[in-house]
DNA sequence: AAACTGTTGTTTGTAAACAACAATAGACCA
DNA sequence: TGGTCTATTGTTGTTTACAAACAACAGTTT
């Protein structure tokens, strides 16, 4: 059974509170609403013309996916980024793209890596001018979910979801700080990426951890030089 | 029917969704509601005498918590667990706790190896009638949430709260099934825990790492071999 | 100033309805 | 009999409106 029903428009009957919750999280990816914004049910509920319950629904499930947090009594607000984040972030990713590799080289089917290897069709198939950082990056994500997929590990995916939402996020942040972050990064990663899916095919276990550990490393040391700190309104007052 | 009706309302701060979540989270794990079992709004509304508001919201955190399985227009089910659950659960548990020593060799302070030191403690001084497999799994699962407290990463925290749950349903489960698992486990508790404190203390990491996974791998060996399989009447293919 | 008190705006919870949907049971036809 | 189709039924999803609990703020009193 797939794990994820791919976004093919079939858009099979979508819940209000699965349209709430995407569009929430793509306005918050986006950022159009800024870190450490205030979202108020009411207004939000006005503003998409939906009735309260959805807007509760899917700011539940923002808070759990780490892009926006909830305090009793006290409301929404959409999450904002520190370097203690990017760390944390980082170090789980490691941790579970490990395990994932470990077992996509058990479990991984020939359909597996035919998705993985589509995507990196799609890269290769990019113009020079189409290949942004923001474009290569949603590839990148799009790649190691389906290495995560290929997995076949339920928990496990579900815990990169989250992760991979809170990534994208604070990507995009770090892009509109630093347009220019691509010099080393763009032209390796086709090559880059070959080599997973060829230790997965070959069941290199120990050569997959390897890939994948010094894969992640480099992002983190990428993503940290790049990242401008940004004042974390955690428990700020808020002043009129 | 083993659903208390909720205490008075006096109720401290908690909230509504707090209590009926924690409520029928203890009801899944004393198997009171019997995993498969169909979960209706209204009539747990009726009965824990909330609106359904407050029982929606509780469903969907256990649903996060693996404990309840929601599907669109179908409602909420028990959680059940079969032995790949089992091995999801274990992996993913290895990495988790991996990573946890190895922030808290750096992060943790004398207050969390002090609480971590306390459990121990109160586990000494429980009388050999006392060491129930039941009493002993508690302490144990809250020996390893100090040790994830300790590694002071907030994800990681979470992650771990998320799997601790079901730890804990299914470790019920198995105790049900074999009452008499503890032969070779309780004795060794004590002094196997002991270590942990110690090379945290010394910031041993490498040995930490070690020592925690052989750890994890003698419980998941310890839990597979008693776990009796129980039908899983898991997805079915969604029929059109 | 510090402590108290009420106001305000928000979230949280309740209630009663209707709408959308899935499963089931009959009805119908072959 | 066997199968498809359509009601029926029950549950979840959603809306509306209101009441209650609470945090933050401002003004008042001491």
């Amino acid at each position: 059974m797939a794990l994820k029903p791919l976004g093919l428009g079939l858009a099979s009957r979508r819940v209000l509170s699965d349209v709430v919750t995407d569009d929430l999280r793509d306005a918050i990816i986006s950022h159009d609403l800024e870190p450490g914004r205030r979202i108020a049910e009411d207004e939000l509920a006005l503003q998409m013309g939906v009735s309260r319950g959805p807007i509760r629904e899917a700011l539940m499930r923002l808070d759990r996916e780490g892009l926006v947090t909830i305090e009793r009594h006290k409301g929404a607000r959409v999450a904002s980024w520190d370097d203690t984040d990017i760390q944390e972030i980082y170090s789980m990713r490691s941790a579970l793209e490990v395990l994932a590799i470990e077992w996509a080289c058990k479990n991984a089917t020939a359909s597996d890596l035919k998705a993985m290897e589509e995507i990196l069709n799609v890269y290769s198939k990019l113009s020079e001018k189409q290949r942004t950082p923001r474009e290569v990056s949603r590839l990148d994500l799009e790649f190691h979910t389906a290495l995560f997929a290929a997995a076949h590990h339920e928990r496990l995916f579900k815990t990169w979801e989250v992760l991979r939402s809170q990534i994208h996020a604070f990507l995009v942040y770090t892009w509109s700080q630093d347009g220019k972050i691509n010099k080393v990064f763009l032209p390796q990663w086709g090559p880059d990426h070959k080599v997973f899916v060829e230790v997965i095919r070959n069941k290199q276990v120990e050569k997959a951890k390897e890939t994948v550990l010094g894969h992640v490393e480099r992002g983190l040391a990428r993503v940290a030089t790049h990242f401008v700190e940004e004042p974390k309104p955690k428990k700020r007052v808020a002043k009129r």
